[in-house]
DNA sequence: GTGGTCTAGACCACA
DNA sequence: GTGGTCTAGACCACA
């Protein structure tokens, strides 16, 4: 499980988590009833206090993206839905930003060129890494 | 002064304050050396303490967006610096936001039709106020 | 009256005050029995508030560099002991800066050429101005 | 964490606070990633109200000095351009009271004097500890 | 346990 | 009147 954490960030680590989580779903990276490590082993793994993956988890779970078996573990729901909502949810964070940014008085034409830049230069960069 | 605070808001109250003044600022609706409300008056108006309006000013005194002097009251700095790191900001979080999109698998399309959205959204709402 | 405020300092107006009157009397600028304006010419003349040239001459009184006679004004009283004092209080700040200086790891000689630096470089700017 | 409150003083106790851990901080008492004392404990030991400290810490990391994980603690942040800084505003402070000074007609030779007792004092008083 | 936010209210220096 | 500091104490999110 290839978790990179921001310990500096001002996001809390169980956000961090369950965003990254979220995406490996969306991407395809985690499918329908694969099982995710334990709360203690992830712990271990991302050198942090299990009651933050614990927290990560319960959250997941009570947004239908996870699963939990007693005694057996936590696995991927897969729900087509639950994986609309997350990509919904993103959008979300889109829109407000953008509309903070034109109550400063920002151009659409400057947020724009900022969408631009993020796909293109990302583009760009998976081919370096492919080539 | 027109304020409007989320009191449900996960965002702090000083950091609504901020945000909105931060905003008049870049509007033009508060120039350099305007007087702001003092922190008594506008706390009562809002119906918060004293102590967070004053959390707020301090912040954005510190940020170079207004100034204090004591016994007189606090003003807007209106230095143009400070406005462009204003808006550069603004623009650095519809950046992360669209970025976090790109990782979850959303197309740049979908990001774009949501830019759209909102600047005809709010256009179509000066036009009703304007007619 | 020539007194140049900085109405940006964190320096209180009245301690400003104050201070510039206690160096035009250590400077000879100001002897023994001549007049100050009246606090409201010289607010007037300032732009400050009359209560605040109120409260530095009241401090100016108290330290015995000024008398005021009612009705008639307030006058230098230019008693040795009192510039002694005067120059007394401004060594002590001196010494207070390098002492806290010294607790921040500086050493002597940064605080030398610190010095050096001050007399070298006004002596060569009165030159200027004379020349 | 031995830290000496002027209770009497004109400064701030959240100032005094700032300017101890800045010192520990040049003086290598203090070094990068060390842990402080929790804001509540600091407060019980000092006997100040834990807001007091807390405006300390959150100033201290404003400025880069320390950075605080909740959850976890606040530690040193020990780079090196931020101790720079410390350093290079404390000289500012001597500047300040040497131009003064000058302005008040003291002799260079005065300031001088000044600095060598105050370098030779905290000599002599280390000999006394040692010896 | 940790830091962060907020209230209610006092007191101060300053203009 | 103004901003600034501080206390006492509550409640929150987070680790």
């Amino acid at each position: 499980m290839l978790i990179k954490l921001d310990m500096q960030s001002r996001q809390p680590i169980y956000e961090q988590l369950i965003t990254k989580i979220g995406e490996m779903v969306l991407m395809g990276q985690l499918s329908q009833n694969d099982q995710l490590p334990s709360v203690r082993s992830l712990a271990r793994d991302l050198g942090v206090n299990p009651n933050t993956v614990q927290k990560a988890y319960q959250d997941l779970e009570r947004d239908g993206v996870i699963y939990s078996l007693v005694g057996k573990g936590s696995f991927i729901s897969g729900r087509t839905e639950v994986i609309a909502h997350l990509q919904e949810r993103q959008l979300m964070k889109v829109t407000q930003a953008v509309l903070q940014a034109k109550a400063c008085g920002i151009g659409k034409d400057k947020i724009q060129q900022c969408v631009e830049r993020v796909y293109d230069t990302d583009l760009s960069r998976e081919a370096q890494e492919k080539g």
